[in-house]
RNA sequence: GGGCGGUUGGCGCAAUUGGUUAGCGCGCCUGAUUUACAUUCAGGAGGUUUACAGGUUCAAGUCCUGUACCGCCCACCA
């Protein structure tokens, strides 16, 4: 039966197999135990419309590791998952879908476009669920949320209502990023700046008393001088002086304008004029109510020129620009044209170039919400990993400006303010009211916008939960895995509305890992036409193969870098331990494993090598834990490849081939690959449980068994110090094959290896390779006796000697200096740092935390000298 | 304008709180094959010693100061 495992790893056959067995064995599930500890993660939702890139794999493998981590050391862990409404992605694409029937949302109107979302949303929303579960996720699936179901929608009008009753949430106009395209307004975070190479324009406003005197203001966006209602200057200005309070006749539309002064107004640049248009930009605005100027909109919604543009109405904002110019030129009111590098505000939905626009949008108030976010992270109750987005977090917080919820789109959750059509008055309300508070007149309507997606997102670590028993036991949740990029829309916010509604900080850690980018360092996308498809790299290499090279790769926060042939160290990988697997099993007696490994420890009777491979292991396994717990996963992956390629199969497995059906070794070499394969199974799920279950076994999975800690009666002080010796003779056999050489005059001169144990066939066979590649190298003709054992190995090495032409063997005297060299310096620091210890005024004196460090510091250079020590012996 | 990250063999990256001979993967070169695995094994070349210039230390890729280049984030530069 076991001649049947074939010669090579198949992922296909495994994968889909496993996954089913778990899920319908309800291995995921989650429920609160009071006998264990929680481990909680709630998912970054993605949003309806995604579809699986390599972001999601990193971050959702990394997420599962955590999970498949912690369930194996025995606590009660639940990995939330579900996914998110995404306003404005989501209606964009059914908008699309719609067009494709030549119909607009309009035509349908409100509701009937809603339905269609959720249609939408009914057949196409779990994609990305069902690809979540090729990367074998394990996540408690019957929990499934979505951020527009029932409860959840309740709990954001709760959080709105809360927030609004303590005067939090106020309607205001204000200059916020509008996006043409969508016909929204935008949070400013969801309007990134991107650089543009622009123009800037010089343009002649020429004075009402003498038209030919005319003032220059620089501008980037010509069109908006419709709207001009002033020109600014510095009162400090002595070219424009004179001018201040002079009225100029505004180009085109021949609008009377005033000359004002402002200190704001930067001398420097430009020309030191310009032009304040109040309702299309930010400063201007705040200038315009300053200096009670008239606020005149020239722009439709759309991006079209409206009404107040004159000639210029109906055009597009681009277009009038163009026109606006030509005009100009052709009146010669445009002195000159500088190219002018410029950022601009782009759409993060659909990158369209934002218009600061004058709107009446709903903000929430921030900085009070904040307060108790920054204190919690500077006390260092919310850790991020890597530490140095704790700076980049607070220092947005201590800058944070409010935040525009309200969108006019239709799909997401409908601002809960009932107005009363009477009375005029408003009121917030989580459920319907049924007439006015105030006057009592049925009359009232619901505000028409909705509210940002990130309203709803931000409650999730504790809005998904159901019950509060479930809420009580698993929250705060344990770690959020998050990318660099959502630390403004979603981390903070989150860590403010945890500690706003739930009293409590929704997590302890967040992991910030890396973008990942394509191998130009380009961040993939679609457009760019870049991406590496997850699921083709699972289908070709598989699934675990995608997860380990993804892993190996990524080192901690850093961004990753990929390219397709990545994979093939995780395929390769994969394949190394099956065959490794399949060769152990082909030799295991399951009769002779069934003999507890302790006893032989106990008889201390192992041989050298079985010793010392256990030992490589559990100090293995000792980093891989102090690794992940550190989030270094990639450290805590190599680790693992390492032992078990270059040690565990390399050496061991070579070592111990000829006497495989020695009992000591058949115990070892299987217990060790099962708890090997219990350690990597956070790692690669599949083959790790593919192998697991072909090899003896107790329990119903790999999943289910506790992750392999260090056994008291295994590895006793004692026989770790045995260990140690067999590492020592296992590196110099090492030192041996690597430190010949022959020196280029070599003659005759003949040294005898001899090989301490019987059974290394391998270590000979490599030797001998060496030393045949060592004298073609040196030009040194091999001489009789060797030359003639080239094809008769077995028969030379019986004897366990061979005879070569070769003088220096192992050249260590030069490291021993240096080592000797460094053990001095360190015993002459130890009596410089004991003699400070000792001084009384130095106790006296420094700061307690100053002594322990240096104590420490003296114990550590203790450690070290004892470690060179042992480095110096260990070379004899 | 502010902040952050990076600069280590041909390429992509590691290196815990400063401490064994600076590692790994890919690639390259040489060799092995009655083999668990060619998605393999053994070995080798390749770092003028970690971008550059100083400094601290018994000890610096690691800490400090400065410079250069690359990348990212934030900011109301019209």
């Amino acid at each position: 039966m076991i001649d049947e495992i074939p010669k090579q790893y198949n992922p296909k056959e495994t994968e889909d197999k496993w996954y089913k067995f778990w899920e319908e064995s309800n291995f995921f599930a989650a429920k609160p135990n009071p006998a264990k500890k929680p481990f909680t993660i709630v998912i970054p939702p993605p949003n309806v419309t995604g579809i699986l890139h390599m972001g999601h794999a990193l971050n959702n493998t990394i997420q599962d590791i955590l999970i498949r981590y912690q369930r194996m050391q025995g606590k009660e862990t639940l990995w939330m998952p579900g996914t998110d409404h995404a306003g404005i992605a989501t209606q964009n694409v059914v908008e699309k879908a719609i067009a494709k029937e030549g119909l607009k949302r309009q035509d349908l109107g409100r509701e009937k476009f809603i339905q269609r979302v959720w249609l939408w949303k009914e057949q196409y929303g779990s994609t990305i669920i069902r690809q979540l579960k090729k990367l074998g996720a394990s996540c408690d699936w019957p929990r499934e949320r979505f951020t527009m179901d029932e409860e959840y929608s309740k709990a954001v009008k709760n959080a709105f209502v809360i927030l609004w009753r303590k005067g939090l949430i106020y309607q205001d106009d204000k200059i916020i990023n509008w996006c043409p395209r969508c016909q929204t307004a935008l949070s400013d975070e969801e309007a990134p700046h991107r650089e543009l190479q622009g123009n800037l324009y010089y343009l002649r406003y020429p004075l009402k008393d003498n038209p030919q005197e005319c003032v220059v203001v620089a501008t980037t966006r010509p069109e908006t001088l419709l709207g001009d209602t002033a020109v600014a200057v510095n009162p400090k200005d002595k070219r424009y002086k004179k001018l201040i309070g002079k009225i100029l006749i505004l180009p085109l539309i021949n609008r009377e304008i005033k000359v004002i002064a402002d200190s704001i107004v930067d001398m420097k640049f430009g020309t030191g004029a310009v032009k304040v248009t109040p309702s299309h930009d930010p400063n201007d605005y705040s200038l315009g109510k300053k200096h009670r100027l008239e606020f005149i909109n020239v722009m439709h919604p759309d991006g079209k020129m409206n009404e107040f543009a004159g000639d210029y109405k109906d055009m597009d904002r681009f277009e009038a620009r163009e026109v606006i110019l030509e005009d100009l030129k052709e009146k010669k009111l445009l002195e000159k044209v500088e190219p002018h590098p410029l950022s601009a505000g782009h759409c993060y939905r659909c990158h369209t170039i934002i218009e600061p626009y004058l709107s009446r949008q709903w903000f929430v108030k921030m900085a009070s919400l904040a307060k108790p976010a920054i204190e919690a992270v500077k006390k260092g109750k919310i850790k991020f990993h890597p530490q140095r987005w704790t700076k980049v977090y607070l220092n947005w917080m201590e800058n944070i400006q409010d935040w525009c919820i309200s969108r006019q789109i239709w799909w997401g959750h409908r601002i809960p303010i009932w107005y009363c059509l009477d009375c005029k008055k408003n009121t917030a309300s989580v459920e319907t009211p049924l007439k006015c508070d105030e006057c009592g007149c049925v009359n009232i309507k619901q505000d028409e916008d909705v509210l940002d997606t990130w309203f709803s997102s931000w409650l999730w670590p504790f809005a998904t939960f159901k019950n509060k028993e479930d809420l009580k036991y698993f929250y705060p949740t344990s770690t959020l895995v998050t990318a660099p990029e959502i630390i403004f829309f979603w981390v903070a916010r989150m860590i403010m509305a945890g500690l706003e509604f739930q009293k409590d900080i929704p997590f302890k850690d967040v992991y910030i890992h890396g973008t990942v980018r394509d191998i130009e360092g380009k961040k993939m996308s679609k457009s760019l036409g870049n991406i590496i498809d997850p699921l083709e790299i699972t289908n070709e290499y598989g699934c675990d193969a995608l997860r380990f090279s993804l892993i190996s790769i990524t080192a901690q926060g850093q961004d990753v870098y990929l390219s397709k042939e990545r994979f093939e160290q995780g395929r390769n990988f994969a394949n190394k331990i099956w065959n490794a697997s399949r060769f152990i099993l082909m030799n295991l007696d399951t009769s002779v494993i069934k003999t507890d490994l302790c006893v032989f420890f106990k008889k201390e009777d192992l041989s050298l090598v079985n010793r010392w491979i256990l030992s490589r292991f559990y100090s293995t396994l000792k980093s891989v834990e102090k690794y992940l717990d550190n989030y270094q996963f990639n450290e805590a992956a190599n680790l693992l490849y390492g032992f078990f390629w270059h040690e565990f199969c390399d050496w061991y497995l070579e070592l111990i081939k000829s006497e495989i059906k020695n009992p000591h070794n058949q115990v070892v070499m299987y217990k060790i690959l099962e708890k090997f394969l219990r350690a990597l199974h956070p790692f690669m799920p599949f083959i790790t449980e593919e192998i697991w279950q072909k090899l003896p076994h107790e329990g119903s999975s790999i999943m289910l068994t506790a992750w392999p800690h260090l056994q008291e009666n295994i590895i006793e002080p004692k026989i770790e110090n045995i260990m140690e010796e067999a590492l020592e003779i296992i590196t110099n056999i090492r030192n041996m094959r690597l430190g010949l050489e022959i020196p280029p005059q070599a003659d005759n001169v003949s040294v005898k290896i001899s090989v301490p144990d019987k059974n290394k066939r391998a270590v000979l066979e490599s030797a001998a390779n060496h030393i045949k590649n060592l004298a073609r190298l040196n030009k040194v003709e091999i001489l009789g006796e060797y030359k003639r054992a080239e094809r008769e190995f077995s028969s030379v090495f019986k004897d366990k000697h061979i005879t070569i032409p070769l003088s220096g063997v192992i050249d260590i005297e030069k490291h021993q200096e240096k080592i000797s060299l460094k053990i001095a310096k360190a015993e002459s620091d130890i009596k410089l740092k004991e003699k400070m210890l000792s001084d009384k005024n130095f106790l006296k004196r420094a700061p307690q935390e100053i002594v322990e460090k240096e104590r420490e510091k003296l114990n550590n250079l203790k450690d070290e000298v004892q470690k060179l020590k042992g480095v110096k012996d260990g070379l004899r």
